[in-house]
RNA sequence: GGUUGGGUUGUAGAGUGGUCAAAUACAUCAGACUGUAAAUCUGACGCCUCCGGCUUCGAUGGUUCGAAUCCAUCCCCAACCA
């Protein structure tokens, strides 16, 4: 596996968290990382310049999307998915597990694969762990997902434990499907909110992981405080010298408290989402920019924030555009929230490497309401 | 001066005797959003001591058990004719 590789570079003494890099074709991965979401080949609303700039690193893309639209033979023959959304730097494409839990009422699971009715025409579509392996080779991302299947919370322990067996079998089967040296493999741990399962899980899912592993089924609508506690109970028994990567986790709280339990990769459509809808994320919490109450405030969102939105505009400005429905606002709030998370990042990895991330946390959870 | 058509809750605009505090849209206000069916969705939008009460549909007066709706007068607005 020489393509891929990741180094731990420090431990923090206070927290257990890591620095480390991850190797891949496109390039080295700082971690701990946020990966901003980029569903249908594109971070809705940003260049690539523009993720570059505020210091992203890795973006995520999407099997199931792609593979409807435009086909996942149309981004090969493009010269695959670096080439076709012009970003050079490390992709990671979800499988499409998640689908199988937000696109619940449009799909059918057997022990064979999922039938999809497509979203978009109502076609149908049956992907099984070998499909979900082809049509991730041909979109050629850097790192490539196990098809899961991905629970809510809520869900009974037979039907968790049913999925969380059914993930394993698929986990296997795509790493058996998986060839393309240039790409490596994570599987998913799944098991719901139950600790036997999760443990489970996790043993027989390590046997396909060859550089990261993934932890998936958390943040499907629980409390946070059951989230961290299967984050706890995971921490030391991942396998050694391999990535995690917590799945859909990225508000800045659960980044800080994830990280400490032994996590080095995230993604979440938060910061987009929110951005899209008027919100900013700031050191104190959310800002819902659209209030009225920020109509005549002059100053940026935040004082001290490096992000081109905030050093060029003001919050009175930014409303406008959100009221006004200009696709600026969308912009400038996506940059400014994925910037946030970045930076948000940078400070932890220095916590990290001074050996005081469980301060840091402390001091940040003071100003940080949620 | 005359004719015709109008004046409805922020705006536009339904409603032409009871089921009307009054459709709908827009605007406005607030909230939600965690591997993206999300530039989406939800709620509020006359006033109050708000599972009930009060005051509204240009104004005033009337008809009626009951009026935004019918009648009278007046005041405005628009178009056209002098």
């Amino acid at each position: 596996m020489e393509n891929f590789e990741f180094r731990i570079k420090h431990v923090c003494k206070q927290s257990g968290a890591r620095i480390g890099e991850f190797i891949t074709p496109h390039g080295i991965i700082e971690t701990p990382v946020f990966m901003p979401v980029g569903t249908q080949a594109t971070v809705k609303g940003l260049r690539p310049e523009d993720l570059k700039e505020i210091g992203a690193q890795i973006i995520l893309s999407n099997t199931y999307h792609l593979f409807l639209r435009p086909g996942d033979k149309i981004v090969k023959e493009a010269g695959g998915l670096h080439k076709f959304m012009n970003w050079d730097k490390p992709i990671l494409t979800d499988s499409g597990g998640f689908q199988v839990f937000s696109l619940a009422d449009l799909r059918k699971i057997n022990d064979d694969g999922v039938e999809f009715s497509s979203h978009l025409s109502g076609e149908r579509f049956f992907i099984t762990p070998e499909k979900c392996m082809e049509i991730q080779n041909n979109l050629g991302a850097d790192i490539i997902m196990a098809f899961d299947e991905c629970t809510k919370a809520g869900s009974s322990y037979e039907e968790a434990k049913e999925a969380c067996e059914r993930t394993t079998k698929w986990a296997e089967r795509c790493y058996n499907a998986q060839k393309n040296e240039k790409q490596i493999l994570f599987p998913i741990i799944q098991g719901n909110m139950f600790k036997d399962l999760r443990e489970k899980s996790l043993n027989e899912v390590s046997k396909y992981a060859k550089c990261g592993i993934a932890v998936g089924g958390l943040s499907v609508g629980e409390e946070k405080e059951v989230m961290y506690d299967i984050l706890d109970f995971l921490k030391d028994k991942y396998p050694e010298n391999m990535p995690r990567y917590l799945m859909g986790v990225g508000s800045p709280d659960c980044l800080i408290e994830s990280i400490i339990r032994g996590i080095d990769m995230m993604d979440c459509v938060l910061p987009t989402r929110i951005a899209r809808n008027g919100t900013a994320l700031t050191q104190k919490g959310k800002m819902i920019v659209r209030n009225a109450k920020f109509k005549d405030d002059f100053t940026p969102i935040e004082d001290d924030c490096d992000c081109y939105a905030c050093k060029h505009f003001t919050k009175a400005y930014i409303r406008h555009l959100i009221n006004a429905d200009e696709m600026l606002a969308a912009e400038l709030l996506s940059i400014h929230n994925i910037r946030f998370l970045t930076k948000l990042t940078e400070k932890i990895k220095e916590a990290i490497l001074h050996d005081r991330l469980l301060d840091f946390k402390e001091e940040f959870l003071k100003e940080f309401k949620w």
